[in-house]
DNA sequence: ATAAACTATAAAGTATACTTTAAGGTCAAG
DNA sequence: CTTGACCTTAAAGTATACTTTATAGTTTAT
């Protein structure tokens, strides 16, 4: 498929798309080259480009998806590297969480402070 | 207090801090000017680049933090506006915690892939 | 066949949140 | 009374993740 055909399933824009290519966020796996010189995408990109929102949404940077990513080809070395990221991650995530609900529990404090004080004016 | 006192009950550095005053989120009540124009820090500046610290970590930007900081003196119409955005955040916050959950099952899975690969291997 | 809509590249620009640098003033200790 | 550790400012530099711009080639529709 075309890039903005890609674009559009995956909520991304063309030139975002071209810029994961570039700092090397998609391979010969996902994208191949016509005779055009046109991008053609397969389905695995549609897929991989959902999981890159997904993770980047929980805080992973793009090197850290890169570094990531290198699955199946990955030597013994760089499997176990990229499971001791995908544990170091986890155990972040698992501090992200409570650090929301400790955050969550402040902002509710002061949004009760703030009616309280919208009750008191108005 | 000085400014590298604060800076070590903080954990930022001073440039940080000059920089957060520089940006808006410092007032009166947390700075103040000596005779030698060094900054004199109040206890409050503490506790207020600890919730910086704290909301910054679960997504807040600084402006976001500025505009919900801004609470005593703000007129009706000012409060309103800031519980109008710490509804958002709190909304927004509870669907990081829910993208958190997802995105670790989907890590696991991956660990889990990782883990078997390594031992076909080695 | 020509205009609109798409594709390509490289390079510069943007936003956020700092950090670093440069150049200088102040203060405490020996 | 000077040395070293602090303080000051303004401005430039950095990292991340894009977006925008400029320039040009290709494809699709009428």
């Amino acid at each position: 498929m075309k890039i903005h055909v890609l674009a559009q399933k995956t909520g991304l824009t063309p030139p975002t798309i071209r810029y994961y290519e570039k700092e090397g966020l998609l391979t010969i796996r996902h994208v191949v080259r016509g005779e055009n010189n046109y991008r053609d995408y397969t389905e695995e990109a549609v897929e991989h480009l959902q999981f890159i929102k997904r993770v980047q949404k929980v805080g992973f940077t793009l090197m850290e998806i890169k570094a990531v990513m290198e699955e199946k080809k990955g030597s013994k070395l760089e499997i176990s590297r990229s499971i001791e990221l995908l544990r170091e991650k986890m155990i972040e995530m698992d501090s992200r969480k409570l650090e929301l609900e400790q955050a969550q529990a402040l902002l509710s404090r002061m949004l009760a402070n703030k009616r309280a004080l919208l009750k008191e004016k108005g």
